[in-house]
DNA sequence: ACGGGTAACTTTCAAAATACAAGTCAGTTG
DNA sequence: CAACTGACTTGTATTTTGAAAGTTACCCGT
């Protein structure tokens, strides 16, 4: 276990409910299709930025700002010289995978005409 | 099959991504909140107003109104003279259960303190 | 050295969503 | 008839969002 677990709870405060804490932190429109992506592949904020629903770049740049600070993704820079970082989920990150799947398996029985998802891309490097 | 699985997609408009699309149908601070109460035996709109994290009235109608438009909920009138209605979860309400369950077990897993989960509910007279 | 291009953001600002309080409405109870 | 209840609705201030443009740092070709 890397990313202690049962780590402070400070992004926790509408009530001490696990289902309210969990969505006070990925609770809105955009964290979680950002999580998908970093799920299949994309790591740059350029990639990040370009996916299907063309997510608005400051939305992003706060996205990932939270979600590094709750340890869910980890900035890796990868080239200093112009400065470029890679985005990766973290263990704690990868653990929503279970959450991605009930949700897609939801949409599949009750929402018509979703595309098929590509299997998760687990990148080696991690 | 009673909720016709497969119907129209309207509230789908981001992308037909399932992860999307039913982020558009679910994804904000409050409503899985309401689907929430709604499993654990909530289901009045005074009932549902006075849960742990007290929302506001105004977004609640707003969440059952669109649960409703949605299918996830139906509402009864169960008492007419002074009007009285309960909310119900329907089956594709229901099968939000997975998702539920997995955003629990990410909670308990990496956010301290989090309340004990009381067993689902099942009202009887669904 | 200059102009153009790229990635990763940040800033600006109007529009939409949220939060809080108060008000409405139908009916019931004392 | 006055007070109360449940189920909302309305008004308004605050917050978040979305779209576009701007910034910074660097590379490349000429």
């Amino acid at each position: 276990m890397a990313q202690t677990p049962q780590s402070s709870n400070s992004a926790c405060h509408r009530s001490r409910c696990p289902v309210a804490c969990v969505l006070d932190i990925i609770g809105d429109k955009w964290t979680l299709l950002v999580v998908r992506d970093l799920f299949f592949g994309r790591h740059t904020f350029k990639e990040l930025q370009n996916s299907l629903e063309r997510i608005p770049t400051n939305i992003l740049a706060d996205r990932l700002k939270r979600l590094e600070q709750q340890q869910i993704i980890r900035r890796e820079l990868y080239q200093s010289r112009p400065k470029r970082y890679r985005y990766h989920l973290t263990e704690k990150g990868r653990d929503l995978g279970p959450v991605m799947q009930s949700l897609i398996g939801w949409s599949k029985k009750y929402i018509a005409d979703t595309l098929e998802v590509p299997g998760v891309r687990v990148d080696p490097g991690a």
